[in-house]
DNA sequence: ATTCAAATTAACCAACCGGTCAACTTGACC
DNA sequence: GGTCAAGTTGACCGGTTGGTTAATTTGAAT
């Protein structure tokens, strides 16, 4: 069997990490390996070259994003407590990065589809499956809520769509002004985008 | 007073289009010299780095859209109507871009910042500067709106950022997905951010 | 026609890029 | 404890990166 190793752990997390604080472009090989303590040897024994290893990395990010997805998104909450609740985990997990990096991040999956979707179109593919994945969330808690008159929402894909663009260019700003406080109105633009009154859950 | 010469114009051009189609860690110095003509000594007479030249074109692309845009946002105009043509102006563009590098191209600005906002400062705060100034055009649109009783809207820059919002995140999509018809949900989108219906203006 | 500032050119640089490879070390399994 | 697959290492590759320089050509203004 050989040795075993956690290298390649390493490597995934480094260069989600590189590609998150900075951009595809600026993530070397080099620095991955420098990050991750690995040579650059060791790199290409597990991956068959850089942009392989983005797809791993991105797939093994979105797979531990799924697990608390799946929690927040569990039908046993209330439709539109889901969305909340998916809310402030972006919020959350936004000022973690924020104290850790210095930085507000926004998110990985669009950030990095801004950049290689004209360039890459391996990356360009599974960024589109994850996000596609992701809408489906806000799709189905928005059919619960429909179907149970808490909105009005016949077409729910449509509103998804609208509702991820949305949240997806308020993370975008948060990040180029680095700053936490857009994200507070989330919810409240997601109020207007719902067609759910204030005073309502 | 010494020769003269459109070297800059062609240069600053090049560098739009490479960023624009690609990103801007794709585009080299070389790249943009050999699509604008011109040696690489000549780039460095004008611009003193890459990140000056890409400072001067995003100005300089920057300054030519506002044209349009204050016709599009013209008092004159209805105020929603003014949103909508921008919208057409939206898709007119993506498409000619499309029809013209086969590919959706999405928002320069939007594109640029989500790569480079983390690791250029000078760069960042340019492009903040012009997404603030965008923002305005929608505020000034949706404050008209809500005192002519057309649309319920009392905070105005905060409705402004959230439609924007929506806006880069649809086009954003356009891009990673090189279809322009995801633009066309944009008006209903707006229309549910705004609190209109359908059957009216 | 002369002048001279501005534009052009080609050769050059060190650092870095993604990627390769053959030699070497390790440790899980029998 | 020997075996051998798997992990590790450092040197190496050609090409590209952003940037520099000194010599040269050009043409607008006098």
């Amino acid at each position: 069997m050989g040795r075993t190793s956690d290298a390649k752990e390493r490597l995934i997390e480094a260069m989600i990490e590189l590609i998150w604080t900075g951009s595809y472009g600026t993530t070397s090989v080099d620095h991955i390996c420098e990050k991750a303590g690995v040579k650059k040897g060791s790199f290409y024994h597990f991956f068959e070259s850089k942009t392989a290893c983005a797809l791993t990395a991105i797939e093994y990010s979105w797979a531990e994003h799924r697990k608390q997805l799946d929690q927040t998104f569990s039908p046993v909450n209330a439709p539109l407590d889901r969305i909340w609740k998916c809310f402030a985990d972006f919020q959350r997990e936004q000022r973690e990065m924020q104290e850790k990096h210095g930085r507000v991040l926004g998110c990985p999956i669009h950030s990095l589809g801004a950049e290689v979707s004209t360039i890459d179109d391996k990356l360009r593919d599974k960024l589109q499956e994850i996000l596609s994945q992701f809408i489906r969330y806000y799709e189905s808690a928005i059919r619960d809520a429909h179907y149970q008159g808490i909105i009005e929402a016949p077409d729910a894909p449509a509103l998804a769509r609208i509702l991820f663009a949305y949240g997806e260019g308020l993370l975008l700003h948060a990040r180029m002004w680095n700053d936490l406080s857009h994200l507070n109105e989330m919810e409240a633009g997601a109020r207007r985008i719902l067609g759910v009154p204030d005073s309502e859950s």
